[in-house]
DNA sequence: CGATGCTTTGACGAACTTCAACGCGGGTGG
DNA sequence: CCACCCGCGTTGAAGTTCGTCAAAGCATCG
């Protein structure tokens, strides 16, 4: 029900959705990180690459039974759990080379939805195959447990972010993080176009779309960021870590 | 560094550390689950019972290097990153039964520090053969991956919590978590003693230690609940679903 | 019994949300 | 090609929630 593909029809080469595991230039920020040439196509061969998603199109939706996992290859997927009173909670920003519905594996089905934030193509992981696979090979046991164990430290400290920061930290926080995203994507680390709306923002931040805006409009005048609609220049680093931390105004030594 | 126990002597039968974990009631809870009793044998062998940990006592600190998970099987464990201003952010509560540490897999070392909240005991399950034991025992291997997305998806849900949450859906919330875990070990699940100190609830719901004061003042005004110090009662568990859920306050019919 | 640490209570203020209105850009249809 | 509309973003003013500061109450422990 997520996308309308026909079955048989969602692999296709002529648009070089078929690039192996060993050929794409993400595979090291990706589930394959450490495996070795055989085994990688081991790997390689229960991967299913989908039809891309448009903007808007979603993945999966809460409640819907899990059986893969899913790795962006390019675009950018926003996960969210819709709240009862028909608002969202927007849990994650996903970027090339990073995993999906990890989440899902403790009961078998998707306590979150996934929506493409642009046109978003992604390789699809039958996670019973996943797990056989892993059974047979160490490195690939070894490296799902990394990712895993790294998701929940990322949640943590987004925790952290959410119970003890304030709106700027929050904004300067999640800047930094997309920053050094996309750098080690081989974008720039210093300009990027956000994919997600301004109320996406807030909602994954805990802030009124309102207090967003603002803070974009602070920050440009401080000349820390120059941001146009979605294109973001970071112009002082620096002061973006220095506020993202916590230290405060500097007040000369009183 | 953690704890200055004697090597050689962390390891007691007399006190009845030695308890198996196919004799654990807490079995079913744990790591063990689903795993047949030749199995269950092979996991026992390669954990170690610990010499209990006194109240304020600390497992392992930040930056500790990482060589085994741990699960709790009495008391109760405070997990927190010290922020660098020399606060902290709590990040967990783990009740018997419960795991600590997968977050410290992917760089092998702790992210977060662990400290006993009332005198606690338990196992330790070094790491490496834990993963050599679940290469070779599927079904551990899968305990292990639902073990790990469930706590991918509960730090989600505590997302949600500090993401979009008030003051009195969190703590409603945080009170049923835990009314809910203490009945799955078999205590009551409207009586309980909280193990943390009201400055840990508040830290841990990104809240100043006076609104948690207050609200439990509230919730006891509103008999909700009765709470003498630590000792806490539910009164009415629906009230407290409906404010944990966001319900507005029904004004009737208008 | 006094000291100490945790908890509670009150008063005040700040940060952020809410409400309301406006601007801008991009698409659609006449 | 322009007019219009709609979604998104921005800005201002008022309102609330919660944090901060200060002080007092109350248990635990030496």
């Amino acid at each position: 029900m997520t996308t309308n593909e026909k079955p048989g029809n969602d692999v296709v080469t002529t648009q070089g959705f078929r690039v192996a595991c060993k050929d794409c230039n993400l595979f090291q920020l990706c589930l394959p990180v450490g495996i070795d040439t055989a085994d990688l196509d081991r790997l390689d061969r229960i991967i299913r690459r989908r039809r891309p998603l448009k903007r808007g199109e979603q993945l999966f939706g809460v409640g819907d039974g899990f059986s893969a996992i899913y790795a962006v290859r390019s675009g950018s997927i926003k996960t969210f759990i819709p709240a009862e009173d028909g608002q969202e909670q927007v849990t994650g920003f996903h970027l090339p080379g990073e995993l999906l519905g990890l989440d899902a594996i403790h009961n078998q089905q998707h306590p979150c939805a996934a929506r493409a934030l642009e046109t978003t193509s992604l390789c699809e992981i039958p996670f019973d195959l996943l797990g056989d696979l892993s059974q047979q090979i160490p490195s690939l046991q070894a490296q799902l447990l990394k990712i895993m164990s790294k998701e929940i430290f990322d949640d943590q400290s987004l925790l952290l972010l959410l119970g003890k920061k304030s709106a700027e930290e929050r904004l300067a926080a999640l800047l930094l993080s997309l920053s050094g995203r996309y750098c080690r994507r081989g974008f720039s680390a210093y300009e990027f176009n956000l994919s997600m709306s301004r109320n996406d923002i807030g909602n994954y931040l805990g802030l009124a779309v309102e207090t967003v805006s603002r803070l974009f409009t602070k920050f440009q005048e401080r000349s820390i960021i120059n941001a146009q609609r979605k294109h973001v220049q970071i112009l002082d680093a620096p002061a973006l870590t220095r506020i993202a931390t916590g230290a405060k105004v500097e007040r000369p030594a009183e």
